[in-house]
DNA sequence: TGCATTTGACCTCG
DNA sequence: CGAGGTCAAATGCA
């Protein structure tokens, strides 16, 4: 994605509506960047406001994301949007098939399982977390694969309303090999859903207790900080599992100099995620870890904020500035 | 009993 | 043609 791309396909509006998003992920993220940088232990009603600061931002950002998404194809790609359309519809076309009473195991040429369009959508993000994280949504796990070259299999999650509501919001979750073994949360699509399960993507009442006081992040005690120098984000220090990732290409200049604030890159491509080695998933236990987590059954607002990778160049589209602000470049 | 998970089959894409 | 993504019957669980 390159910034030429978006002035010649976002629309004067869409760019004013990322504009408008990056402002408030920007003063969101400023937000945030006060409470961490409190010195004194966190209040329970700050880790909560510390929870839902960060799911606002990843709103934010999400909508960027849809915005951009929609711009290029305004720019002339006719494609519908690529998370939205086709995998979706098994139910829409005839691709599904008239329930048969065959077993399974019985040739089903017109059982046409599988009929959906592998993803290209660049409406993806993911997140790196050292736990499987609690996002708010209700998840349902609908598929378990092996993937080549990873240990444990890959796990497959819906939201809830998909039928429903329609909402379209898919997420694949790994564990990865490294240590401490991190996990991939893949997100694919938004949620159009208004799900009750959810917990508000607003600032909760500090008065009010947090649901889950002692664990709204979940950090061990090993570091994996990977920054060498001590020029990190004040949440990585704070929160010893954050995991830096630093894009590829990535490299200090005038544009982009970095406070302690904003080593925060998103990469362009969830591929980039891959190559810190095989992923797995808690084999033996298959999906008990997982599915625990993401059980929609579960209202927890418990939140671990380690990591968001974004499928945009990033960089190319936001700078930072000495005081950590985020700046839109040429867009 | 209803809903979520498991798991093998099936399908599409690269 | 293989890998990855999804479906849906079977199964588990509250």
């Amino acid at each position: 994605m390159e910034c030429s791309s978006f002035s010649e396909s976002l629309s004067i509006i869409d760019r004013k509506k990322v504009v408008g998003e990056l402002i408030e992920g920007r003063e969101l993220a400023s937000q945030l960047q006060l409470l961490i940088q409190n010195k004194k232990p966190l209040q329970d009603h700050e880790i909560v406001k510390m929870d839902t600061t960060v799911t606002k931002i990843l709103q934010s950002f999400g909508n960027v994301l849809s915005i951009l998404d929609s711009g290029e194809m305004t720019g002339g790609d006719v494609c519908n949007s690529p998370m939205t359309t086709q995998a979706s519809s098994p139910f829409s076309d005839d691709l599904k098939s008239v329930d048969s009473n065959d077993k399974r195991k019985i040739p089903a040429v017109k059982d046409r399982r599988g009929g959906y369009k592998r993803r290209k959508s660049p409406n993806t993000w993911a997140r790196i977390s050292s736990k499987p994280t609690e996002d708010g949504y209700a998840w349902r796990k609908y598929g378990q694969k092996e993937i080549l070259n990873t240990n444990h299999p890959r796990n497959y999650f819906r939201c809830t309303h998909k039928f429903d509501q329609g909402c379209q919001a898919t997420k694949q979750v790994q564990k990865t090999d490294e240590d401490p073994p991190m996990y991939q949360t893949t997100y694919m699509g938004h949620h159009t859903c208004t799900d009750p399960l959810k917990p508000p993507q607003l600032i909760l009442d500090p008065t009010s207790p947090p649901p889950n006081s002692n664990s709204v992040f979940n950090f061990e005690s090993n570091s994996t900080v990977t920054s060498s120098t001590q020029d990190y984000h004040p949440i990585f220090s704070s929160f010893p599992s954050f995991k830096l990732e630093y894009e590829q290409n990535y490299k200090p200049s005038t544009d982009r100099q970095l406070s302690s604030s904003n080593q925060f890159i998103l990469s362009p491509e969830l591929s980039a995620l891959d190559s810190s080695g095989p992923t797995t998933m808690s084999g033996s236990d298959h999906g008990d870890v997982i599915s625990g987590a993401y059980s929609c059954t579960t209202s927890s607002e418990k939140l671990e904020l380690d990591l968001v990778l974004g499928s945009i160049d990033f960089d190319d589209v936001f700078s930072f500035d000495e005081e950590g602000m985020m700046h839109v470049k040429s867009v």
